[in-house]
DNA sequence: ACATAATAGTTCAAAGATGAACAATAAACA
DNA sequence: TGTTTATTGTTCATCTTTGAACTATTATGT
């Protein structure tokens, strides 16, 4: 019955971070659901981001941005691809990879989810000063840079 | 091509919860992996450690503190229970409730992979000095709040 | 009391994620 | 060059998660 061991709970550390995983939760079920219209989920938005912003990459590289594996991708792709949201074309050089990027139906779609996107956050960050969401994103970086490498 | 509407990664606040996002995403994938040792999954540790502070609770209050559906509780604790960690008792006053516990096991269980998760955390917030962990947690807190109710 | 609503938990089929094994290609190096 | 090692993407079996439909039980309203 006597617990050697600090109780987490009695952590401010501990404590905080629940929230932060709860908060990271409901937000993603949220934006889920925001989403549907579009026929679109968050992890299919990650993708559609993800190849906004550097287009030509290739799927190895999509994986380790989004931080899951490369069957995940190549189960994730041909659902988007077949919708006209995105192509894949070997690499010329080298004829393993497969780059991938947008087409015009896939940026126009990503530029309607980002508008819901943006709103989800937007309510959820509101609250929060500049400098404490600044403050917020800075730890979490260091969190991730802490952690990658672990 | 000329979008008029501001791109999200110019915004402070999508960038920073991006962070968020990762940074919750690495830490559970990294829980994950030091769970590994005691057969047990973040999912079922966030089980145990609601029944510990919860005890008694049904599984519908267990949903809802977790986040997930009831059906999913409803595959997720006969596993559980079929290693002796929890029990499952039918209310007396109402039969549809079944009223959940930890065992001796599932209680020392939790208390070794509390100390996989503490020391997680730990390493992943010591980066942040208390008060900005503090104000981390607090505003999670109002995030969550915010969008609960959503 | 009786009919209707709501609630707790289960079942089941479909969708998602994961990791190991594999084929094709490229790189390293003797 | 030729052999070995690494890398890219796919396949496949397995596990998880999800939501809708279902049963049993309780609450509500007339």
């Amino acid at each position: 019955m006597n617990n050697k061991q600090e109780l987490p709970w009695d952590n401010p550390r501990f404590r905080n971070w629940v929230a932060v995983a709860r908060a990271c939760h409901v937000l993603e079920r949220t934006l889920a659901v925001k989403l549907a219209p579009l026929d679109l989920k968050p992890a299919q938005l990650d993708v559609l981001m993800n190849l906004y912003r550097h287009p030509g990459m290739s799927q190895h590289d999509l994986a380790r941005k989004l931080l899951v594996g490369r069957s995940n991708i190549t189960m994730l792709l041909p659902q988007l691809e077949t919708r006209g949201l995105l192509r894949r074309e070997g690499d010329e050089k080298d004829k393993r990879i497969l780059r991938l990027a947008l087409t015009e139906a896939g940026e126009a779609l990503l530029m309607q989810a980002l508008k819901v996107h943006m709103a989800l956050i937007e309510k959820a960050m509101s609250q929060s000063t500049a400098e404490q969401c600044d403050m917020i994103g800075e730890q979490m970086r260091k969190i991730y840079d802490v952690l990658k490498e672990a």
